[in-house]
DNA sequence: GCCAACGTTGGC
DNA sequence: GCCAACGTTGGC
Protein backbone atom coordinates (compact mmCIF):
# COMPACT_ATOMS: atom_id res chain seq x y z
CA UNK A 1 0.00 0.00 0.00
CA UNK A 2 1.75 3.65 -0.96
CA UNK A 3 0.74 6.64 0.76
CA UNK A 4 2.37 10.00 0.52
CA UNK A 5 4.40 10.52 3.75
CA UNK A 6 2.98 14.13 3.63
CA UNK A 7 -0.22 12.66 4.09
CA UNK A 8 0.19 9.76 5.98
CA UNK A 9 3.26 8.35 6.69
CA UNK A 10 4.06 4.97 8.51
CA UNK A 11 5.21 7.28 11.36
CA UNK A 12 1.89 7.86 12.04
CA UNK A 13 0.23 4.47 11.34
CA UNK A 14 2.57 3.51 14.12
CA UNK A 15 1.04 6.50 16.30
CA UNK A 16 -2.57 5.59 15.53
CA UNK A 17 -1.72 2.06 15.78
CA UNK A 18 -4.82 1.03 13.39
CA UNK A 19 -6.02 3.12 10.49
CA UNK A 20 -9.28 2.52 7.78
CA UNK A 21 -7.68 2.75 4.31
CA UNK A 22 -9.93 5.61 2.85
CA UNK A 23 -10.03 7.51 -0.02
CA UNK A 24 -9.31 5.27 -2.33
CA UNK A 25 -11.01 6.21 -5.75
CA UNK A 26 -9.33 3.08 -8.24
CA UNK A 27 -11.72 0.27 -9.11
CA UNK A 28 -8.26 -2.05 -8.97
CA UNK A 29 -7.22 -0.99 -6.06
CA UNK A 30 -11.16 -1.49 -4.57
CA UNK A 31 -11.36 -4.55 -5.60
CA UNK A 32 -8.15 -5.53 -4.42
CA UNK A 33 -8.92 -4.34 -1.04
CA UNK A 34 -12.71 -5.79 -1.58
CA UNK A 35 -12.15 -9.16 -3.01
CA UNK A 36 -8.50 -10.61 -1.86
CA UNK A 37 -7.25 -9.00 1.15
CA UNK A 38 -7.91 -10.76 4.20
CA UNK A 39 -7.15 -10.53 7.74
CA UNK A 40 -3.72 -11.17 9.04
CA UNK A 41 -2.39 -10.28 5.45
CA UNK A 42 1.12 -8.56 5.13
CA UNK A 43 1.42 -5.31 3.85
CA UNK A 44 4.53 -3.68 2.38
CA UNK A 45 4.12 0.24 3.72
CA UNK A 46 5.51 2.91 0.59
CA UNK A 47 6.29 6.11 0.61
CA UNK A 48 5.78 7.26 -2.52
CA UNK A 49 6.78 10.93 -3.90
CA UNK A 50 9.70 11.19 -2.09
CA UNK A 51 13.38 10.92 -3.50
CA UNK A 52 13.64 8.71 -3.29
CA UNK A 53 10.16 6.47 -2.63
CA UNK A 54 10.51 2.95 -1.04
CA UNK A 55 9.18 0.28 1.25
CA UNK A 56 9.46 1.65 4.80
CA UNK A 57 8.12 -0.66 7.07
CA UNK A 58 5.21 -3.68 7.31
CA UNK A 59 1.29 -3.62 8.54
CA UNK A 60 -1.26 -6.08 8.31
CA UNK A 61 -4.99 -6.17 7.86
CA UNK A 62 -7.01 -6.67 10.45
CA UNK A 63 -10.56 -5.61 9.28
CA UNK A 64 -11.61 -6.77 5.79
CA UNK A 65 -13.57 -4.42 2.95
CA UNK A 66 -16.08 -2.87 4.30
CA UNK A 67 -17.69 0.87 2.71
CA UNK A 68 -15.54 3.77 2.74
CA UNK A 69 -18.18 6.22 4.30
CA UNK A 70 -16.52 8.90 3.18
CA UNK A 71 -17.81 8.50 -0.31
CA UNK A 72 -21.01 9.63 0.38
CA UNK A 73 -20.36 12.55 2.89
CA UNK A 74 -20.40 15.86 0.69
CA UNK A 75 -17.65 17.23 3.11
CA UNK A 76 -15.16 14.85 2.60
CA UNK A 77 -12.68 14.98 -0.12
CA UNK A 78 -13.12 11.64 -1.30
CA UNK A 79 -17.22 12.27 -1.60
CA UNK A 80 -18.34 10.84 -4.83
CA UNK A 81 -22.19 11.42 -5.23
CA UNK A 82 -22.48 7.96 -7.09
CA UNK A 83 -21.66 6.05 -3.58
CA UNK A 84 -24.66 5.74 -0.99
CA UNK A 85 -25.20 4.46 1.75
CA UNK A 86 -27.61 1.63 0.23
CA UNK A 87 -25.36 1.03 -2.75
CA UNK A 88 -21.62 1.66 -1.49
CA UNK A 89 -19.07 2.03 -4.60
CA UNK A 90 -15.94 2.58 -2.41
CA UNK A 91 -14.40 0.02 -0.26
CA UNK A 92 -11.66 0.28 2.76
CA UNK A 93 -9.65 -1.88 4.59
CA UNK A 94 -8.61 -1.67 8.37
CA UNK A 95 -4.35 -1.67 8.41
CA UNK A 96 -2.55 -2.22 11.99
CA UNK A 97 0.98 -0.78 12.53
CA UNK A 98 3.44 -4.07 12.39
CA UNK A 99 6.91 -2.25 12.02
CA UNK A 100 9.42 0.54 10.83
CA UNK A 101 11.72 -1.28 8.45
CA UNK A 102 15.65 0.03 10.11
CA UNK A 103 16.01 1.25 6.84
CA UNK A 104 13.87 2.20 3.67
CA UNK A 105 13.94 0.06 0.74
CA UNK A 106 14.15 2.41 -2.46
CA UNK A 107 13.08 1.60 -5.33
CA UNK A 108 16.21 2.48 -7.07
CA UNK A 109 17.63 -1.05 -4.98
CA UNK A 110 14.22 -3.02 -5.84
CA UNK A 111 14.73 -2.47 -9.84
CA UNK A 112 18.58 -3.97 -8.83
CA UNK A 113 16.76 -7.79 -8.43
CA UNK A 114 15.58 -10.01 -11.31
CA UNK A 115 13.39 -11.30 -8.92
CA UNK A 116 11.31 -8.49 -8.36
CA UNK A 117 11.40 -7.72 -11.81
CA UNK A 118 7.75 -8.58 -12.35
CA UNK A 119 6.66 -6.21 -9.32
CA UNK A 120 3.48 -4.42 -10.24
CA UNK A 121 5.26 -1.79 -8.49
CA UNK A 122 7.95 -1.60 -10.98
CA UNK A 123 5.91 -1.91 -14.05
CA UNK A 124 1.73 -0.35 -12.92
CA UNK A 125 3.41 2.03 -10.52
CA UNK A 126 0.04 4.31 -10.27
CA UNK A 127 -2.47 1.63 -8.85
CA UNK A 128 -2.09 2.70 -5.15
CA UNK A 129 -2.94 -0.35 -3.94
CA UNK A 130 -1.40 -3.87 -5.39
CA UNK A 131 -0.80 -7.14 -5.16
CA UNK A 132 2.87 -8.28 -3.65
CA UNK A 133 3.60 -12.61 -4.10
CA UNK A 134 5.08 -14.12 -0.87
CA UNK A 135 8.40 -14.21 -2.82
CA UNK A 136 8.82 -10.62 -3.33
CA UNK A 137 7.21 -9.91 0.23
CA UNK A 138 9.56 -12.07 1.47
CA UNK A 139 12.94 -11.00 -0.22
CA UNK A 140 11.88 -7.31 0.79
CA UNK A 141 11.76 -8.01 4.36
CA UNK A 142 14.92 -9.88 3.72
CA UNK A 143 16.84 -6.54 1.84
CA UNK A 144 15.54 -4.55 4.59
CA UNK A 145 17.15 -6.04 7.51
CA UNK A 146 20.71 -6.00 6.17
CA UNK A 147 22.77 -3.11 4.43
CA UNK A 148 22.53 -2.20 1.09
CA UNK A 149 25.67 -3.13 -0.28
C1' DG B 1 7.57 21.69 -10.82
C1' DC B 2 7.51 18.91 -15.06
C1' DC B 3 5.53 15.62 -17.70
C1' DA B 4 4.54 10.69 -19.17
C1' DA B 5 1.35 7.22 -18.19
C1' DC B 6 -3.00 6.07 -17.65
C1' DG B 7 -7.79 6.22 -15.86
C1' DT B 8 -12.25 8.63 -16.38
C1' DT B 9 -15.68 11.44 -18.59
C1' DG B 10 -18.82 12.83 -21.89
C1' DG B 11 -20.10 14.46 -26.67
C1' DC B 12 -21.15 12.43 -30.72
C1' DG C 1 -19.14 2.43 -28.23
C1' DC C 2 -15.39 5.47 -29.81
C1' DC C 3 -12.13 8.60 -28.65
C1' DA C 4 -10.57 13.36 -27.48
C1' DA C 5 -10.22 16.06 -23.52
C1' DC C 6 -9.22 16.22 -19.05
C1' DG C 7 -7.59 14.96 -14.36
C1' DT C 8 -4.48 12.43 -11.34
C1' DT C 9 -0.44 10.00 -10.04
C1' DG C 10 4.15 9.73 -8.98
C1' DG C 11 9.12 9.28 -10.52
C1' DC C 12 12.36 12.35 -11.65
Amino acid sequence: MKSEPEAYSIDDLAGDGTTHWDGVRNYQARNLMRDEMKVGDKVLYYHSRLRPPGVVGLAEVVEEAYPDHTSWDPDSNYFDPKSTPEEPRWFMVDIAFVRKFDRMVSIDELKEYPELADMVLLNRSRLSVQPVTPEEYEFIVALAERPHE
